[in-house]
DNA sequence: TAAATAGTTCAAAAATATTTGAACTATTTT
DNA sequence: AAAATAGTTCAAATATTTTTGAACTATTTA
């Protein structure tokens, strides 16, 4: 019942068609520990609600992996998705 | 002054993100014959307004290129652009 | 146990994207 | 030369996406 990974076609590029979400995406990138959503939030400067929203579209497109520890959560990019879509991931984004 | 053929990743994206695009962008996959816009238009019961909006997205995608012929504007896939920002363009698409 | 923190959900508001129809240009056909 | 065809442009209407704030759950800290 839970989708954790959809990776249908457009689904993935209306995810990857936002700024917020492409920046998003450079952040988790670019850093090397493990990140919570308010981290990127506060260092985006987006807010909670906003967020919430961001990671729920890129998670339902399989562009993010999420993990729930008390009250934070951790998200990471899921490179398997970007490897079926996304041409030189890292040179371009 | 012209921008034939802009790359930029968010313009790609949001031009990928559209089903009526990608429709577009699969007609021109699986035709042999060079195209012309009525021709997509009419094969995929897009009006002609409308038509004519989503290829001037994807040209300035960069992800079609066009040739006007006396009356009828031709459109082709540009294959750059999806090798610089789509995997497996064949296969998912 | 009260207060603070992290995140979600909901509905309304705001912003963006898409569709429509009418009027237009340019070319071709009759 | 008139009518038909291919496509564009514009502004208005419609649809979709994103943001906002308030209320909420769950967990942790004081």
């Amino acid at each position: 019942m839970m989708n954790t990974q959809n990776t249908d076609q457009i689904t993935v590029f209306k995810a990857l068609a936002d700024s917020v979400r492409l920046d998003i995406i450079e952040y988790l990138k670019h850093t090397d520990h493990e990140v919570s959503c308010g981290e990127v939030g506060k260092a985006l400067n987006i807010s909670k609600t906003s967020g919430s929203y961001h990671f729920k579209l890129l998670q339902e497109a399989g562009i993010i992996t999420t993990r729930k520890e008390s009250r934070e959560k951790y998200v990471s990019l899921n490179s398997k998705t970007f490897d079926k879509y996304v041409t030189n991931f890292y040179k371009n984004i």
